[in-house]
Order: structure tokens, then sequence, then C-alpha cells
DNA sequence: ATGTTAATTGAAAATGATTATCATTACCAA
DNA sequence: TTGGTAATGATAATCATTTTCAATTAACAT
């Protein structure tokens, strides 16, 4: 199954970087990694407690740390806010997210350099850096909307 | 003066959404008209407290949310927080934000449309709406870097 | 100009999210 | 198995933002 490899890779990035692997770490890996849709900390919280009630929220906080040190999760910016995060998958990528069920899929080629060059010359800046994110309906939104 | 005439525009946008023209109001879109960096709420707070330490951090918070639901402003999304807020011109546009000074400059012309259109095909999703920001260095941080 | 009235203000308190502290627990290398 | 130490969760602390409320003041009609 391709989540438990993807839970099993974080597992190994972590005990790389010198964790160790604990039964919470375990719940909030499985969580993240076959998450569809963007979580806060605390909708992640809620998550892993159906796994185990005794499980802290302070414990969700430092390993959504230790994921984002380690790359493996990013932020995802809206309007109405930026507490939510989603699982980055390798290479460069950028999400797009349904404004109706929160729904997250992420693509790549966004082919912006020549803008970046234009950008560039126009302003005098260097041009490291960019994010970009898209927002819309998925195809059951859309169709719930359609009706 | 081109930041007299912004300013003045924020107020009459203010003053016709119903709002009153106070000189709590005067020193706040003074401040954040003419900046040419993204601003803190606490930033922006003690800017204004120099031309009246008078001034309450309450109606910095309150002047911010009706800048912001009449479209003036925008938040600014960095990696490391999403709290601050830049001015938005009229028309369609980007920021560009120095990672070294804060200093943030805009330009328009993404030509994504067809970025838009490939990944609404691969993913079945609708695309209505978009988020880009660039980060980079400024010519001033560029050349101390330099030396 | 003056009074009326409702919007606005700032101090203080409340809230909500995140972080720090610390005694206890449990992973894991030896 | 065991010892050292990282990790945990309860609790408290912190920080940004929002709410409350009595006093103030801008806008408007006299
Ligand atoms: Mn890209
Ligand atoms: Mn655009
Ligand atoms: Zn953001
Ligand atoms: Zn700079």
């Amino acid at each position: 199954m391709q989540n438990q490899t993807l839970a099993s890779q974080w597992l190994l990035s972590l005990q790389k970087s010198g964790c160790r692997i604990t039964s919470a770490r375990n719940i909030i890996v499985e969580e993240l990694t076959c998450a569809q849709r963007a979580l806060e900390p605390a909708d992640l919280y809620a998550l892993c407690r159906k796994k185990d009630p005794h499980l802290g929220l302070v414990t969700v906080y430092r390993t959504l740390e230790q994921l984002e040190s380690l790359g493996l999760i990013q932020r995802v910016h809206r309007s109405d806010g930026c507490h939510m995060i989603m699982r980055k998958n390798d290479g460069h990528e950028h999400l797009l997210i349904c404004t109706s069920c929160g729904k997250t899929v992420s693509f790549q080629g966004d082919h912006l350099e020549l803008l970046f060059d234009r950008v560039a010359l126009e302003t005098g800046f260097s041009v490291e850096d960019h994010m970009l994110q898209l927002f819309g309906l998925c195809p059951e939104c859309r169709a719930n909307a359609q009706e």
C-alpha cells in the first residue's frame, strides 16, 4: 500500500535525523501521509485521538515542527488564515486547493522562469524563490454546485 | 505628492463605506500608504505612536480590518509567518519581497492562464483564483551581499 | 455656533493558538 | 535486561488578536 510506504519513509527520515520511533509519531505520521486535505493542528489532533485518546496536543505541535524542518510538510496559505499543513511530495510542486471541501492536490511545471527574468529586469531585484497556490473547486464540489 | 493622494483616496473610500474620518485613521492610513515594506500590526502600531503616542493597538487592528474589507491591503505570506500586510494597488498584481530587508514591490502580468487550463484538465478541478509571490533580494541588499 | 446622536476610541479583560516547563514514561543501544 | 536519555502529556505561560464597555468625538441638523 502506497500510504504505508510513505509513512514508513517519513518515520525513517525522522529516525535518520536522530528521533526515536514512538507510537505517538506513528499515529501522527500515518494521519498526515494519508490525508487528502490540508489539516489544522487541532484537526490532526482530533484525528489522532481517535486512534489513541491519550495522545497530547503538544506532541502534535512538536512532531509538526520536526516534519517541517525535514521538509516533509508545508504550510497552506489562504486569505483567511495560514495555519493548515499538507504533506509535501518530492521535488518542486505547488498546491491546488478546493475552496469548498478543502481537498488538496499538487502539480508541477509552472514554467515561471520567463516571468522571473522579466520582473527581475523591471525591479532590479534578484528572484530567488516563489510561492504559488491555486484555488478552485474539486470535481465533487463542482457536481454538487451544478444541480 | 503621490502618497498624499493615495492616502486621501483611502480615506475617501473609508468615508464612502460609512466610516468617519478620525485622527487615528488619518495616521494609520498615512503610514500604510507610504510604507515601502510589509508591516506587522505591531510594527504599524509603533510607527503610528510616533505621531500620536496615545493611539491604541486595538484601533490599528480595527482599521486594518476595514481596509482589508475594502480590498485596499493584502496579507503577505512567508514561510516563517503570514501576519504582515501591504497596500494593494488597483488591479490584479503580485508581490516581490526582499528576504533580507523586507522591501516589497508589486508586478503584474503573470500570464498563468495556460497553466490554469492544464492543471484544470489534469485534476478535474476548476481553477478560480491563485496566489503568487516572489522572493529575492532588492538592489541595495544585493550590493551589500556582493562586497 | 451649538446641540444631538451614533460611530469611534482606548483601557482592560477575554479568548484562542502556540510554546515552555517539568516530572514521568518509554525507546533503544549496549 | 538495563541505563541513559529522548519523548511524552499535564499544566502553566506566552503571544497575538478579539471582545467589552464607558468615555469621547465626528458628522449632521438645527
Ligand atoms: Mn514553482
Ligand atoms: Mn496573477
Ligand atoms: Zn500565508
Ligand atoms: Zn532588501
